[in-house]
RNA sequence: GGCGGAGUAGCUCAGUGGUAGAGCAGGGGACUCAUAAGCCCUUGGUCACAGGUUCAAAUCCUGUCUCCGCUACCA
């Protein structure tokens, strides 16, 4: 049943952006990202652009308007707010929050700090708000639009449907978080999904990711260089070397993950990461510490040297490879550094702490003594599938 | 209706003119430090369909089918 409202309401003149707003679009190509997003924001803007309303008249809730049908404000001298005005509409609230939240506009140092942003992210269905409605809000009270402003896609149920409680094909983030840990679900959905469009995900694709990257091929690295290093040595962490061919594979990893991360491709940055993984892996079969123990024990000098190279080298593999992923894995790399002797330079929220390129420079540590502890497992493989939600 | 994207190995995808690729899954092997994980080798595809251009097409052009995104209109 479809029942006429009228309703006095204020409105924000987005039609007079229209111009900046194209020229905002085609001088910054970078400030709406994926480019495909760009041009459908770009194709919105050119159709013409109408006045959008503000408020809403005779809600029984919501923040109230501020302004008075005169222009004067709404607020009364007792302290209450004139009904009449209305309330403001969510959406433009919403921004008023981002701006108050940086502090605006009683703390002008930290809003200059924070204002405007490097990057927004932000899905796909608000698009339109954040890359059009807002910039030509904040240019109407002379503040900036973001930097850049980054569209993700959605994690599509099997067969590229959209997920739906009245069609049952959602995964349950409760369930998936019991299953893998919050860290594995972090690392399975950005690793599995294509951060710059939709992707197609299933349970059974993150059990198969989780196992194979996390529990077989980082996890496992991780227990194996760890216990060797303590049954080989006692448990002292063995220094890097300077030349060998991990620290070679590392110089192509990090500059591949860095740019992966500034592109906003937070699956490649990934792929780009466990590609060392696997590089560290392939080191471990190749140079067989156990062999090279062997050899110690029969009274070889050259091997023994050998043998700390060898797992200082893949200490420092796994230290890089902790600190690298902790946006991804925040609660596993302080664990993981723990196990190399190593404490974790930064707080639980990501914040504090020495600078992250430094901290990923080979061999940054290398003149520090430390004590590696017992192995423990970071990624408990699955074995048996957990029934599907 | 307009604009745009996609259709490549069982799965997820890369590959924009020069003899089809990766990861995972599947199969085999040699090892043993390790979470029966890791390493090595390997099976597997008429690149949606039909035409066309070219010495040569997954790649360029035309048409068709299917799916998706943005947007509009009809009513």
């Amino acid at each position: 049943m479809l029942q006429w409202l009228t309703e006095k309401n204020w409105f924000f003149r987005l039609s007079a952006y229209r111009d900046r707003l194209e020229r905002w679009f085609l001088d910054n190509p970078d400030a709406v990202q994926p480019d495909y997003r760009r041009n459908e924001m770009l194709g919105f803007i050119r159709q013409g652009l109408e006045d959008f309303s503000i408020s809403r008249a005779g809600a029984t809730w919501g923040i109230p308007f501020p302004i008075g049908e005169g222009g004067q404000t709404a607020q009364r001298e007792d302290g209450s707010w004139d009904a009449e005005a209305g309330t403001i509409y969510v959406w433009y609230d919403a921004l008023i929050n981002y701006i108050t939240g940086a502090g605006f506009p009683d703390d002008p140092d930290a809003f200059a700090r924070w204002w405007p942003a490097d990057l927004h992210v932000i899905g796909k269905d608000i698009a339109r708000f954040h890359t059009i409605y807002w910039p030509a809000m904040l240019w109407s009270a002379s503040l900036e639009a973001p930097r850049k402003v980054w569209i993700h896609g959605w994690l599509l149920a099997a067969g590229g449907e959209r997920m739906s409680k009245s069609r049952g094909n959602f995964l349950d983030p409760h369930d998936a978080v019991t299953a893998f840990g919050a860290d594995g679900v972090r690392y399975v959905t950005l690793r599995e999904v294509a951060f710059d469009r939709d992707t197609e995900v299933s349970w059974d694709s993150f059990v198969r990711r989780y196992n194979a990257d996390l529990a077989n091929d980082f996890g496992n690295l991780v227990n194996r260089t760890v216990s060797m290093a303590g049954r080989y040595l006692g448990g002292e962490r063995p220094a890097p070397t300077d030349g060998g061919s991990l620290r070679v594979a590392w110089l192509h990893a990090l500059p591949a993950y860095r740019g992966a991360i500034e592109g906003c491709l937070l699956h490649e940055a990934l792929a780009a990461l466990f590609e060392f993984v696997g590089a560290a892996n392939r080191f471990v079969d190749l140079e067989k510490p156990w062999e090279l123990s062997k050899a110690v024990k029969a009274g070889d000098a050259d091997a023994a040297d050998r043998l700390r190279g060898v797992l200082g080298d893949l200490v420092e593999a796994c230290r890089l490879l902790g600190l690298a992923a902790a946006p991804f894995l925040p609660n596993t790399a302080p664990r993981l550094l723990a196990q190399l002797g190593y404490a974790y330079p930064y707080r639980p929220d990501g914040n504090g702490g020495p600078a992250i390129l430094d901290e990923l420079a080979w061999g940054a540590h290398a003149a520090v003594p430390g004590t590696l502890t017992a192995p423990e497992p970071l990624f408990p493989r699955l074995d048996v599938e957990p029934a599907e939600p």
